[in-house]
RNA sequence: GGUCCUGUGGCCGAGCGGCUAGGCAGAGCUCUGCAAAAGCUUCUACACCAGUUCGAAUCUGGUCAGGACCUCCA
């Protein structure tokens, strides 16, 4: 079951071709670094991607860049380069930060300016089938030829033209009609066309990509939910009258990103860099965190949650490790009847939360049911060829989850260590000085004076620090969240 | 003003008519020199008011609160 934007409810998921996905997915307009909200969708459609693989889908994932636009002009100016310099140092930036999220590239990344003969073609079409016509050297499209204009967004031209926000155009036959072609005039970047000089309006690079590149109805088309309207309703208008046939079977929406419960603007100051958040913290926090939530609703992002984040994670890499311990253990396996069936259960509960409309949070909870159970068995236990047996299913499960997520891939003993260095920093505590702290500790529990090591201890403990002594000798640290 | 969505315990977050979600935090216990980790047990819930039903966090209506979109936006 898929939630539909079109239609506003779940629906058993089917495709055009079997066995075959086509999925296009909006991507950003490249006039700067991108915040971290911009790679919500990035993420979540990589899991959805590879979810349908694992469903036994070939797949075919566009994600496109517009890289021409009204903000990449001005943006281009200001910074007195080109608008082809500014979009591709921003795509390349992008894809370097993609990159370091360590998850599959979508099939095609296609741009406006590479598919200008094709808006040109598709805007040709829609003139001569009537839905599109000329105005002063500007193209619109006439949104009262479409008889279903506002089917994804539930909104009707009524409503909309009762609202006080429509733009008031003298070119414009209709207030609600949108641009598909306009002229540039001056030093703006532009092509010729039949219309002449000028460049493509917003919504048409999309339809325009997306039929040259998958056909003229395709699966599933994605993007955030603020895309819903207009850019969605408006490409569907444009798509269908062209082809007469229905564009996207499936609309599926990701939710923003708050931070601390206000929408992230450049006004409030409260923008966070994709790039900043990596370099900060650390891809893996960011995925987990993404999908730790279900993608339809909001994410709120602040401090507090971030570190509960992390604590999540050193609590499965902690599992994780010890795991490869085990398994690196002489030990046969030996099969168990019992936890054969027990994770042939978790199994299930995982998938069925994945087909309800991809229930990330769900699959998590599952998890950590998973991994208690682990540590019941493992922890401070002997192990036996049987506990071998769970936990070589243990990690298979992990395996299976974090494939599909693209999570838990991390060297294990390192992460750990870098994720309470993060904490470490973020309560500004030196690690030489935890050191020194515990060194001090060990001669004093040496010699048996345990009222000065304990004392050490809870100075380190107030401070955040908590302490754990192994059986050898040595001792542990980890942050107290 | 129009259209729509949401409201779960100290925090985060599932739940889609009956069966413990889960994580963090708190309390008690086991373990430990004492701790920690880990495990076990446990305390805080379903905004409010009606209705439907044998039974509702879950469906319906209303009230209140918050949010989104209607303008560039992932």
């Amino acid at each position: 079951m898929l939630f539909n934007s079109l239609g506003k409810k779940k629906e058993v998921f089917f495709t055009n071709k079997k066995k075959e996905v086509s999925m296009y997915v909006c991507g950003p307009t490249v006039y700067d670094l991108l915040h971290i909200g911009n790679f919500r969708g990035p993420i979540f459609f990589n899991f959805f991607r590879n979810f349908l693989e694992y469903k036994g889908y070939k797949v075919i994932y566009v994600y496109n860049y517009t890289d021409i636009d009204d903000k990449i002009i001005n943006r281009s100016s200001e910074e007195n380069i080109s608008t082809y310099e500014l979009s591709e140092k921003y795509i390349n930036e992008f894809e370097s930060d993609y990159a370091s999220l360590k998850i599959k590239k979508p099939s095609f990344t296609p741009k406006c300016t590479d598919h200008i003969d094709d808006i040109i073609d598709f805007i040709n079409d829609l003139i001569e089938k009537g839905y599109a016509y000329v105005s002063s050297n500007s193209v619109f499209f006439s949104i009262q030829k479409f008889k279903r204009y506002g089917k994804l967004s539930g909104k009707n031209t009524e409503d909309l033209l009762a609202g006080h926000r429509v733009n008031v155009n003298d070119k414009k036959e209709n207030p609600l009609d949108f641009v598909l072609w306009k002229p540039s005039s001056g030093n703006d970047p532009g092509w010729d066309s039949p219309w002449g000089f000028g460049r493509p309006g917003w919504h048409i690079e999309c339809s325009a990509m997306s039929s040259k590149l998958l056909g003229d109805q395709i699966d599933i088309h994605g993007g955030g939910v603020d895309l819903l309207f207009p850019h969605h309703e408006n490409e569907i208008a444009q798509s269908e009258c062209r082809s007469s046939c229905t564009f996207a079977n499936f609309w599926v929406h990701n939710n923003l990103i708050n931070f601390d419960n206000q929408k992230m603007s450049k006004s409030l100051g409260n923008i966070i860099k994709g790039r900043d958040f990596i370099r900060d913290y650390n891809p893996e926090i960011f995925k987990f965190l993404i999908l730790s939530v279900h993608y339809r609703s909001i994410l709120n992002f602040n401090k507090k949650i971030i570190d509960q984040t992390i604590g999540n994670l050193i609590k499965i890499y902690s599992a994780l490790q010890l795991a490869n311990t085990i398994m690196s253990s002489d030990l046969n396996i030996k099969v168990d009847v019992n936890y054969k069936n027990e994770f042939i259960k978790y199994n299930k509960k995982i998938d069925a939360f994945l087909n309800n409309d991809l229930n990330t949070p769900g699959v998590f909870g599952v998890l950590f049911d998973v991994i208690r159970k682990f540590n019941l068995l493992s922890v401070n236990k002997k192990i036996t060829s049987e506990i071998k047996f769970f936990v070589d299913s243990f990690l298979k499960l992990i395996d299976k989850v974090g494939t599909l997520m693209g999570l838990f891939n991390e060297s294990k003993s390192d992460f750990i260590m870098e994720l309470n260095l993060l904490l470490l920093k973020s309560k500004s505590i030196t690690l030489i000085d935890i050191e020194n702290q515990i060194d001090f500790r060990n001669k004093a529990r040496e010699s048996k004076n345990y009222v000065l090591s304990d004392k050490l201890r809870d100075e380190l403990l107030d401070r955040g620090i908590e302490l754990k002594d192994n059986p050898d000798g040595t001792t542990n640290w980890s942050v107290k969240i």
